[in-house]
RNA sequence: GGGUCGGUGCCCGAGUGGUUAAUGGGGGCGGACUGUAAAUCCGCUGGCUCUGCCUACGUUGGUUCAAAUCCAACCCGGCCCA
């Protein structure tokens, strides 16, 4: 009898496993729901994150909705801090063996994740609930991890065979192709596969490319006895290019670090073939939400997205700003301001430009003058042998980079 | 362990002794255009308060008037063999 999941689940799912429709509460999500429901115990959604950068965007972000999704539900998201797998590196979507992190560069990594999902930042504008008991367990990997010792790795390694490790995509694209992969890495999607067992997952949360370790998760936890977990997959979130996943390593992102401007005037420009997706996975919007008018609609997006970070009194704030950024106007109020205390004077123009970190080397602000890209107080700036003798010339002045860099600068 | 091929700028990839930061592509950044963007076209793409001076072709040393290009050792990787 195939019970319908409620909405809240369903939106924006890209794969669910097992998928039965029967009463079993093993193979259909539904039942085991109702299950749950009955015996007043809440499932335990598992979602595991490296910390192997430092910024969240909003590619992961749509994992973190989907748990506080759960959480709203009542049930408990175990979130796993891969404090331990970081140190391998996931060879999921990746082209080349990941760099091994220290274990201190895991460990600043994991605090700031926290802080980005908001803990410590007042409930509303926090990713995920960390207030309502029972609610949330945050557990590193390495706790369990650890301290397994050569038997215990070796009876994880006997779970699987090196036919069925090359089958997982990623692998077989760089055994395909020639390029190495390390032992080491085939350790990876069983240890994510043991975190299952040491949490007792009911269900885990990943994204499509996760697949494969989730799935390994089941088996594992079949291995040492355990009710398999179900496996939840969400897309993943093309960039701002519109093509390729969003990634750091691309440049495509959007991160939840990102002041309400820039995460504003980077959204409002989302290519339409990808508006759908945003609005499905990252907002509470109709995805059909002004589908015949394309700009509206990506402002509309682009708006709910900054308003859900940053409080809708300033994503509409940074609308108005990006509005008048684009008409050319600079009197935008949230032209940041940059001081001059610390530029000796006489300086050269691009000499400027480099100190106050506008461009990345006074060579690079030279060929920005050269190209026509640097204006102050909107007016271009040709001449590349142009001195300021004295801050008193520039003090309240705008400084220009491109389009839509501004800078205000002060004493 | 043996054999063999290879390691070039953000990435890919030319270049095998002699102007020149080093062809080309991608990406990125600027300019024009546009409903933002994309596409297209144009310019730039090592650093330096710069008409010049530095530093660069895995690492270290060597040969040479001169090396990314030759030699040696070492490090890293692919393939074949064991």
């Amino acid at each position: 009898m195939g019970q319908a999941l409620p909405p809240w689940l369903e939106r924006g799912l890209a794969d669910l496993f097992p998928a039965g429709e029967s009463a079993d509460p093993d193979q259909s999500l539904a039942a085991r729901l109702q299950q749950a429901a009955g015996a007043e115990r809440p499932l335990r959604i598992k979602l595991g994150i490296d910390p192997t950068g430092s910024d969240i965007h909003l590619g992961h972000s749509i994992l973190f909705r989907k748990l506080r999704a759960f959480q709203d539900a009542g049930h408990t998201a175990v979130l796993i801090i891969g404090d331990f797998t970081a140190r391998i590196g996931d060879p999921s979507g990746k082209s080349a063996t990941r760099v091994q992190l220290s274990a201190a560069e895991v460990d600043a990594n994991a605090d700031t994740y926290l802080a980005q999902l908001g803990l410590g930042q007042p409930p509303e504008r926090a990713l995920l609930d960390f207030t309502t008991p029972g609610r949330l367990e945050v557990r590193r990997n390495s706790e369990w991890l650890a301290g397994l010792d050569l038997p215990q790795v070796i009876e994880l390694l006997a779970t699987s065979t090196v036919g069925q490790m090359l089958a997982k995509e990623e692998f077989a694209n760089r055994y395909g192709s020639g390029t190495p992969i390390s032992l080491h890495e085939f350790l990876y999607p069983l240890l994510q596969g043991y975190d299952s067992v040491a949490v007792a997952s009911d269900l885990e949360l990943g994204g499509t490319d996760q697949k494969f370790n989730v799935a390994m998760g089941r088996d594992l936890q079949r291995h040492f006895g355990q009710r398999p977990q179900f496996g939840l997959l969400l897309p993943i979130l093309p960039g701002l290019d519109g093509v390729q996943k969003m990634s750091k390593s691309l440049g495509n992102t959007v991160g939840l670090n990102e002041g309400a401007l820039a995460m504003y005037s980077k959204l409002e420009k989302v290519p339409d073939a990808v508006a759908d997706d945003y609005l499905t996975l990252l907002t509470d919007l109709d995805p059909a939400h002004g589908r015949s008018n394309p700009r509206e609609r990506q402002k509309a997006l682009a708006l709910a997205i900054t308003a859900s970070r940053h409080g809708l009194e300033a994503a509409s704030a940074a609308q108005a700003d990006a509005a008048n950024l684009v008409a050319g106007e600079m009197k935008a109020p949230s032209v940041p301001e940059a001081s001059l205390a610390a530029i000796p004077f006489p300086a050269k123009a691009f000499h400027l430009l480099s100190s106050l970190g506008l461009c990345a080397s006074s060579s690079e602000a030279r060929r920005q003058i050269q190209g026509g890209g640097v204006r102050l107080d909107g007016e271009k700036l040709t001449d590349l042998t142009l001195e300021f003798s004295a801050a008193s010339e520039l003090e309240g002045k705008v400084l220009q980079l491109g389009k839509k860099t501004f800078v205000r600068l002060v004493p």
